[in-house]
DNA sequence: GCCGTTTTCGGCCCGACTGTTTTCAGTCG
């Protein structure tokens, strides 16, 4: 994610905090935070749409904050902002971060304490709760001095080491909570909601639902409580509860009876502003949605007792999204761009399935080629085997380039020829590729001499070195590359590390253009500390007519698989089967990688 | 402040939980 974006969207969060403080109109506060989610969650860089002229493309930007932009992008400031921050401590902005601290708690702890220095807010407020003097505000009591003070301990050590996890420990962590709560006998079907079934790739906090006999809410909430090693218990009502778990992660937990279970399944998958959206189209239809079914518009808020038939209830998402006349979106579609306008038109895509992949192109063996990086850590034939295991209809071999330091280049072509020639020699079953993943030079040449690639059928070319590049240099540096023979696949595109490392900065538009015209994959890369291509530039590229390669990148057998998380990248890049060349048949791959 | 296949004006998603209150505000998802 740009940086840039979230100063961005954490600056609008602000404006919409301190216009909450000022008691301004809601819904022009609710604005602000719409603009903020967006622009956090696009892909292109906000400032370089800002440049082209195309702010307005953005959903929840309009005249006004397009406006501010302008100013904040020419001045670094903008004068509209700084009078409605007029009066408010900047330590309310970083108070209003800590859980269960909102905005108007935040600027009352801070105008009260005079805490001012936003870098030192949290731990003056610590000593104040310390000194027992929360307590004494109005509207504050010792009850919420002591989840204040437990709430900034919390937020300090998550300074430290972020609470966010890759998703499929998150899904690990999931199925353990899941099998903890199927040990209550009242437990029925359960599933994982959230952004975990939506396939994103890290997950904040960890949603499940079950299905569970009305009578018997309770008691499967107090066994959700009691789950082995738990740090603490959120909140546990007669409806919800929450627990948090180490590493600091949080579990929300629904239950419904099986009549309602399709309504929370569909509010529990999100997201937020697919539900939003929703929520909307469904009130122009004279229906209000919520979690437990579907009202009339006339009886919006909450039921007088007798009145519970008014609500009309659900058992499964066919038959909730089927109320409103369309199609249910996959849950890895559900993010609020335009999947709600394509359900109601049946025209939602086919997306790609797991068991529509047939091969998987870029996996490390062990065989020593005296590579620029880390070898595998099994046998051509053992990875063979198991892609057969995975009845997958080919495989494609690429360990990393040899290394160019200490081998001369007539060297290194002798390397490559002995390689191909022990691989045709001994790797039997599978129908095979013989591949290669080349480092990208800083200077945009490819660290194998020209000669080698008469040796290899194809080569996926990756970004190892010198990441801090412009974004000029970058892409001249990457197009350089994309232009050399048998060049088939762009390997692990954006460079990103989740958690660890932001993504390369390069102008798309360029790249995009020239994997069109030679017909170049782009890599959606499996590993879970990837997934990359992400999944909105995915998307971006779909829209330009690109065609993507979902690799495990596999480095030991039991890598491989991990298809199943690239996959759902593609999907959360609307991909159809016809956009993934390793979903292609044998014949028509083999023509592929030979055109160029 | 944004937005439009009902609209350029008049709407704007919905509910649970907690604490401090005695009917609701703040926060969260």
């Amino acid at each position: 994610m740009h940086t840039i974006n979230q100063n961005v969207a954490s600056l609008l969060r602000s404006v919409s905090a301190a216009l909450l403080i000022k008691k301004e109109s809601r819904f022009r506060i609710v604005a602000y935070d719409k603009a903020a989610d967006a622009i956090e969650q696009m892909a292109q860089d906000i400032k370089a749409l800002w440049k082209e002229g195309k702010l307005d493309d953005v959903p929840g930007v309009g005249e006004s904050i397009r406006a501010h932009l302008d100013e904040y992008f020419k001045t670094g400031k903008v004068k509209h902002f700084e009078h409605t921050f007029k009066g408010i401590p900047a330590a309310t902005f970083t108070l209003m971060h800590v859980p269960g601290i909102g905005p108007i708690r935040a600027y009352k702890l801070a105008t009260t304490f005079h805490l001012e220095n936003p870098k030192t807010a949290v731990r003056d407020l610590k000593k104040v709760a310390e000194e027992g003097k929360i307590a004494e505000l109005e509207s504050f009591g010792s009850k919420s001095q002591t989840l204040i003070m437990e709430s900034l301990d919390r937020f300090i050590a998550s300074e430290q080491s972020p609470s966010r996890m890759l998703m499929p420990y998150a899904a690990e962590l999931a199925d353990r909570v899941i099998a903890h709560l199927k040990k209550h006998k009242s437990v029925g079907t359960c599933d994982v909601l959230g952004s975990l079934r939506r396939g994103v790739p890290t997950i904040g906090d960890i949603d499940i639902a079950c299905i569970v006999p009305e009578d018997q809410i309770a008691a499967v909430i107090k066994h959700f409580t009691e789950f082995p090693g738990l740090l603490k218990v959120d909140n546990a009502g007669g409806k919800k509860a929450s627990i948090i778990l180490p590493p600091r992660i949080r579990v929300d937990l629904r239950l419904e009876s099986d009549n309602g279970y399709g309504a929370m399944l569909q509010y529990f998958t999100g997201s937020k502003a697919h539900n939003i959206k929703l929520r909307e189209y469904a009130i122009g239809k004279g229906y209000s949605l919520s979690e437990w079914g579907i009202k009339k518009v006339e009886d919006r808020g909450p039921l007088a007792k007798g009145d519970e038939h008014k609500i009309m209830r659900f058992n499964t998402e066919e038959a909730f999204y089927g109320f409103l006349k369309m199609k249910v979106p996959p849950p890895e579609l559900r993010e609020g761009t335009n999947e709600i306008e394509l359900a109601l038109k049946d025209n939602l895509p086919n997306l790609i399935k797991l068991t529509d992949i047939k091969g998987d192109l870029h996996v490390h063996s062990d065989y020593d080629l005296k590579p620029s990086h880390d070898r595998g850590a099994h046998t051509f034939q053992e990875m063979s085997d198991r892609a057969r295991a995975l009845k997958y209809e080919y495989i494609g071999f690429s360990e990393h380039n040899p290394k160019q330091s200490g081998h001369t280049a007539s060297q290194i072509v002798d390397i490559m020829k002995r390689r191909q020639e022990y691989i045709h020699k001994h790797v039997k079953g599978l129908p095979y590729f013989i591949g290669l993943e080349v480092d990208i030079l800083p200077s945009g040449e490819i660290a194998l001499p020209e000669k080698a690639i008469d040796y290899v059928d194809y080569l996926i070319v990756s970004v190892h070195s010198s990441f801090t590049q412009s974004k000029e240099q970058m892409t001249k540096r990457v197009k350089t590359a994309l232009l050399y023979p048998k060049v088939r696949i762009f390997g692990h595109p954006t460079g990103r590390l989740l958690m660890k490392r932001e993504g390369i900065d390069l102008n798309w538009d360029v790249i995009f253009d020239i994997c069109k015209k030679r017909d170049i994959a782009l890599e959606v890369n499996s590993s879970a500390d990837r997934l990359d291509l992400p999944d909105t530039l995915v998307r971006e590229g779909l829209k330009n007519g690109l065609r993507f390669a979902i690799d495990t990148d596999s480095h030991a057998l039991e890598h491989m698989d991990t298809m199943k998380y690239g996959v759902s990248v593609a999907r959360r890049g609307w991909c159809e089967k016809k956009d993934i060349v390793n979903a292609l048949p044998l014949a028509s791959l083999k023509k592929w990688i030979h055109a160029v």
